[in-house]
DNA sequence: AAAAATACCATAATATCCCATATAATCCCA
DNA sequence: TGGGATTATATGGGATATTATGGTATTTTT
C-alpha cells in the first residue's frame, strides 16, 4: 500500500504547474496510471489526493455490497464526480485545475502533506492555522492517539 | 518484531549524514523498506524512529474503519505529516533533515538509544539530563522497576 | 489566428553514489 | 590463549545523478 510521509514545500508556476514531491512519485512508482487523483477535501480548504489504485478499490468495494450506508454512498459518489486525474509531465510535475486551485486558495506555494494513505496539497499559511487548531483541540480534550509509533508503556514511564 | 536494544554513539558529518549502528540495520533487515521512518518526539527534545511495517500497520488501521473520531484522526494525520522517510545509503547511513536536527538540538553527535520496538535519536547531553531526571523521580517515587530487562515484558505490563 | 495545452530544454541546487581510510570487531592458527 | 590477519564498520570527501523550477518551442483546440 501507499505510505506518504512528510511535508514538502514546492511551487505553483504560472501554467499552475507543481513539482510532486519525488518520494511521493516513488511511491506511486507501480501504480496503474503515472499520476495523481485530486478532489477538493470536503472538510477544509485542501486538496486530497492518492494514488489510482485507492480509487479503483474505493470503486470495487462501492461495486460489490453493502459495505456503505446511503449517505456514504452519495459521499463518496461526489468524490467520483469532483476527482481529476492528474498526469505526471517528463519532470514529473502536474498542472493543478483552477477549480481546485480556488477551492484551497492556493496562489503561489502548495504545501503537499503526507497523510499514509493518501496526501493533501495545502495552502502553507492556512495548513498552519489548521494544523494549531489541531493540537489545540487535541490538548483541550486531552486525546492521545490510541495507535502510537512508541510503545504505551515505555510513554506511561515519563 | 523489530527489537532495538542498547545505546549508540555517533557522529553527524556536514552533511547531516549518521551511519546507523549495524545491529540497529539488521533488525530492520526483512522490513518492506530499506532505511528508518524517523519524526520528532511529542514528548521530548528527541527523534522517534523505527521501521516502515510499523508505519504500515498504523496507517491501515486508520484507513479500516470507523475506529477513530474526527480529532483523533486529525491528531494521527499530524504524525505522518512530520514522519520521515529515510533511506540507507550504501555504508547505511541516513541523512537526518533539518527540521528533526533542530527539534532534537542535535548537532555534532547522535545517541542511538534501543527501545525494543522503536529507538531514539538524541544530542547526548540532552539525553542523560533526561535520564539522571527520570532516575531522580523514580528514587522519590520510591519506584520498584516492575519490569524486566526483556522488554517484551515490560508491553505486556500495560 | 489566437489561446490553451503539451512537450521539450537549461540550469542551479541538492541528494546520491562511490571510493579511501581509519578504527573497531572478529577470526584463526600456532 | 595470544596476537597477527582478516573482515566489518564508521566516517570523510569527490564525482555523478536527480530534482525542482524556470523558460522556450511545438502541438492542439476553438
Amino acid at each position: 500500500m501507499a505510505l506518504f510521509l512528510s511535508t514538502v514545500l514546492n511551487k505553483l508556476d504560472s501554467k499552475s504547474r507543481v513539482s510532486v514531491p519525488s518520494h511521493f512519485r516513488n511511491t506511486l512508482k507501480n501504480q496503474n496510471f503515472r499520476g495523481i487523483i485530486a478532489f477538493p477535501s470536503y472538510s477544509n480548504c485542501s486538496i486530497d489526493a492518492c494514488g489510482i489504485n485507492r480509487m479503483e478499490s474505493i470503486a470495487n468495494s462501492l461495486d460489490d455490497g453493502d459495505n456503505y450506508s446511503r449517505e456514504e454512498y452519495e459521499l463518496i459518489s461526489l468524490y467520483f464526480s469532483e476527482a481529476e486525474k492528474l498526469p505526471f509531465d517528463k519532470d514529473g510535475r502536474v498542472i493543478i485545475p483552477k477549480k481546485l486551485l480556488e477551492h484551497a486558495q492556493i496562489k503561489k506555494n502548495v504545501l503537499f502533506v503526507g497523510l499514509g494513505p493518501t496526501f493533501q496539497m495545502w495552502d502553507p499559511k492556512l495548513y498552519n492555522e489548521q494544523k494549531n487548531l489541531t493540537i489545540k483541540i487535541a490538548k483541550e480534550k486531552k486525546l492521545k492517539p490510541r495507535l502510537k509509533p512508541i510503545p504505551m508503556g515505555i510513554l506511561k514511564e515519563k
